[in-house]
DNA sequence: TTGTGACTGTAAGTCCGTC
DNA sequence: GGACGGACTTACAGTCACA
């Protein structure tokens, strides 16, 4: 089955903040969103607005293009198994 | 002032949609969205999720990260005047 | 520290128009 | 072809409590 691009992006960012050993409360405080928030995009239950995704870029220290640039590998690498 | 990140978005778009000569009814046919919601969006009134941004890149024959790396390059270039 | 349910508010997104 | 308005529905966004 097709990975959703929500399931995609959340793993994305829980790969780049553990990366920085941030926690979700970290990252939600920073950016300015709420941990619960952070946890539903990381299980991929929503998609983020664009400004979101800017704010939580930020956060992480990574240009917004490079972080959709993971995201676009992910996705579009994806091979369309049922 | 600041542009905003939402015009910003809008203007790369407008300048994408008619790089292919599209119309906006077209874009919003192609993406699966609205005329309308494609005209705010172009004139920064509204946020994009992300979803949308996938769908209207698709159309306009460009990934998603090359989009936003217009984007990023408009926005981020912004001297903070008053 | 995170997942989850319940809840609320606002913004995204659609559809109907007119100019 | 595009700006703009109104009314509407859905989904994003944010808060709190609890395991």
């Amino acid at each position: 089955m097709k990975r959703d691009l929500r399931s995609v992006f959340g793993e994305v960012i829980r790969e780049l903040r553990d990366a920085r050993g941030l926690s979700q409360q970290e990252l939600a405080d920073y950016s300015e969103t709420d941990r619960t928030y952070i946890s539903d995009l990381e299980r991929g239950l929503n998609y983020p607005s664009l400004n979101t995704v800017y704010k939580i870029a930020q956060v992480l220290e990574i240009m917004p293009h490079k972080l959709i640039e993971k995201v676009d590998k992910l996705y579009f690498s994806q091979t369309s198994v049922s």
